[in-house]
RNA sequence: ACGCCCGUAGCUCAGCCGGAUAGAGCAACUGACUUCUAAUCAGUAGGUCGCGGGUUCAAAUCCUGCCGGGCGUGCCA
């Protein structure tokens, strides 16, 4: 059997359990493995507290007698008994070899794990309205989406990515009577616009227009209304605008890497629920009130009270007998689970609505729906300009388009400026500046933990060094500097000597490649690609901090420079991994 | 008023299912490109972990009370 860290994590925990054997004569209860704070103190480190209890004496005096009994191994060359601390060294030839080869067998799927078994799982993301174009905050829900799907996928789950379209209501029908009111036929292609912005152009003007003139109001008010009537004009004419904006989306969508197994469309949802009101209102958890309108109480000791102490109360179907919010949400989630099979749903919607997803739960819950438990709230934080929160309608956005220009621009000008004698084609700089300014945007809007706001001021907040998506990018280069430089090397008849290796920061490299699966599946329990950034970006700062105190192609002995290419090998797959798992793509050269 | 989230270095954040000396990046200052790519690296400086109490052998981490900020609180989505 091949050695796997895996394995040798494996042998370390054995061998603790055999040493209490001998000394106390029973097995550890609890056993953790962790890491020492410093690699000098050796690769792997057992805490002896919970000993301590068990075995009803000093926690230094266990780890001392462990350590005695501690005898070297396949993998283990020894034992040190540091205060409480039990510190294992492993064998540079097992920890250097041993690993680097699995990550290198592993290739791609190194990290990867089935601790999702096969689960089913939509995540539902992006959900734009069809009025406006995408701004920062849909940049910010897309890559979160995007990652969290990935990360799913790597740990064993079969996902579904789901994009719920906002394609109907008044909103939409302002942009649409603008349109008509005044753009005399002009078209996206007449005008050489992207259809999402020509779209929200036109909303802009209605909202201009509607603060002189009230009346548009009720004319916005009526086209809904035709527009729920079937009248094929107004139809035809929502149908035309919708197109334009996909066309648009849907561009940027591709910019973004972002993808979708499937879309829902409000406009098809929208009466959907209406049989699940009907079951409700059997089954007691509805009732209506007197103006019609059918509403749901609210457990008061998970909801509380009203300012009158009856309980509170959720509305799930207008007094007119029309839709709201919910009612849609409660027919679509049952629509996902069923068309879907799904064991979970999971929904990337912003913080602004906890509230409602508490309540849509609650009552999914309250019908009796066995797989309401499944249903999770993937809530982010709000993306915040200096001058507060981002308003469309006041044009106090930060639009997805000029963003992602702006800094395409800005890794241009660092292309160029890096090339002073014009040797790239022009084909190669653009393609590289987009790679580059997208990894800057998604790496800083998912380095910060989901559930914080972010204050994006944009004269300062991405930028392309540090602790950043480039510089990862940028180790991964560098990695494959070497490896490409080194076929120019006669090394084909050398083999590693892994003992060769073993110096401070090749073994900070490697502990940041032995603990890159254990972080994979932990940031794919709790939804947190933050967590695979910050270990990105430790991969990558090791990776550099050897790289300048440590020559691989000229070290003195081929034995090792054959060893340090595998270390590099490695790095470089488990960088790219993760940074693929955050919708980032690498450059072999930058 | 209630509910959820946040408060760690000048700024942005890690660390939070308790454990070794609280870590990064940015900004500031100093130094390193004839060397596998300097989008890099090394160093200096910067901390009452919001405040008070409690639990514990051990608290940034758990509990509790305050203070400050954000979001939200039935017939918008």
């Amino acid at each position: 059997m091949m050695m796997s860290i895996v394995r040798i994590k494996a042998e370390t925990l054995t061998a603790v359990e055999a040493a209490c054997e001998n000394v106390f004569g029973q097995k550890p209860e609890t056993l953790k493995l962790g890491y020492p704070p410093k690699v000098e103190f050796g690769d792997f480190a057992v805490e002896c507290f919970p000993l301590a209890k068990q075995f009803r004496q000093n926690p230094a005096k266990i780890a001392q007698a462990i350590a005695a009994e501690i005898q070297p191994s396949e993998s283990i060359q020894g034992a040190t008994a540091v205060g409480p601390y039990l510190n294992f060294k492993i064998y540079n030839r097992v920890l250097f070899g041993a690993v680097s080869a699995e990550i290198i067998r592993e290739g791609a799927d190194f990290g990867n794990s089935d601790s999702g078994r096969c689960q089913r799982v939509m995540v539902e993301y992006m959900s734009p309205n069809t009025n406006k174009p995408l701004h920062l905050g849909h940049i910010r829900n897309g890559v979160l989406g995007m990652a969290v799907s990935n990360l799913l996928e790597a740990t064993g789950h079969t996902v579904v990515k789901a994009n719920l379209v906002n394609d109907r209501g008044v909103h939409i029908c302002k942009s649409m009577l603008a349109w008509l009111k005044w753009a005399n036929g002009a078209t996206p292609e007449s005008t050489g616009t992207k259809g999402d912005h020509f779209v929200g152009d036109w909303y802009v003007r209605y909202a201009k227009e509607a603060e002189k003139d009230p009346s548009l109001e009720v004319e916005s008010q009526q086209m809904l209304r035709k527009w729920e009537d079937g009248d094929p004009e107004t139809l035809t004419l929502w149908k035309t605008m919708n197109e334009w904006v996909y066309d648009g989306f849907s561009e940027t969508y591709q910019k973004l890497g972002l993808e979708f197994d499937v879309f829902y469309y409000e406009s098809d949802t929208y009466k959907l629920g209406k049989d699940i009101i009907q079951t409700g209102l059997e089954k007691g958890v509805f009732f209506q009130e007197e103006d019609g309108a059918i509403v749901a109480n609210l457990p008061v000791d998970e909801f509380g009270t009203d300012k009158d102490g009856s309980p509170k109360k959720v509305t799930v179907l207008r007094g007119d007998g029309t839709s709201v919010y919910i009612t849609q949400d409660l027919g679509t989630a049952q629509m996902k689970l069923e068309e879907h099979q799904l064991d979970r749903s999971i929904y990337v919607v912003a913080s602004e609505q906890n509230y409602h997803f508490q309540c849509l739960f609650k009552l999914l819950d309250m019908l009796d729906f066995d797989w309401a438990s499944g249903c999770y709230h993937l809530s982010y934080g709000m993306v915040n300009l200096p001058e507060g929160k981002m308003k469309s309608r006041e044009g106090r956005v930060v639009d997805a388009d000029d963003l992602i220009e702006e800094m395409r621009q800005l890794a241009e000008d660092e292309i160029r400026g890096r090339d002073p004698d014009g040797q790239l084609s022009t084909a190669e700089i653009q393609k590289r500046a987009l790679t580059i300014g997208l990894a800057a945007i998604k790496f800083y809007l998912l380095r910060a933990r989901h559930e914080l706001t972010i204050n994006f001021d944009p004269k300062e907040s991405i930028s392309f060094d540090g602790f950043t998506g480039p510089y990862c990018q940028y180790a991964y280069a560098r990695c494959a500097s070497i490896l490409r430089n080194a076929q120019n090397q006669d090394l084909a008849s050398v083999e590693p000597d892994f003992s060769l290796l073993g110096n401070e920061e090749e073994l900070q490299l490697i502990r940041a490649l032995i603990q890159f699966p254990e972080e994979l599946a932990e940031a794919a329990q709790e939804f947190t690609p933050a967590r695979i950034c910050n270990r990105l970006f430790t991969t990558a700062q090791a990776l550099n901090q050897f790289y300048h105190k440590h020559s691989v192609l000229s070290a003195e002995d081929p034995a090792l420079v054959k060893a340090r290419l595998a270390l590099v090998h490695a790095s470089a797959i488990v960088i790219k991994k993760a940074l693929a798992l955050m919708g980032i793509e690498t450059l072999e050269v930058m």
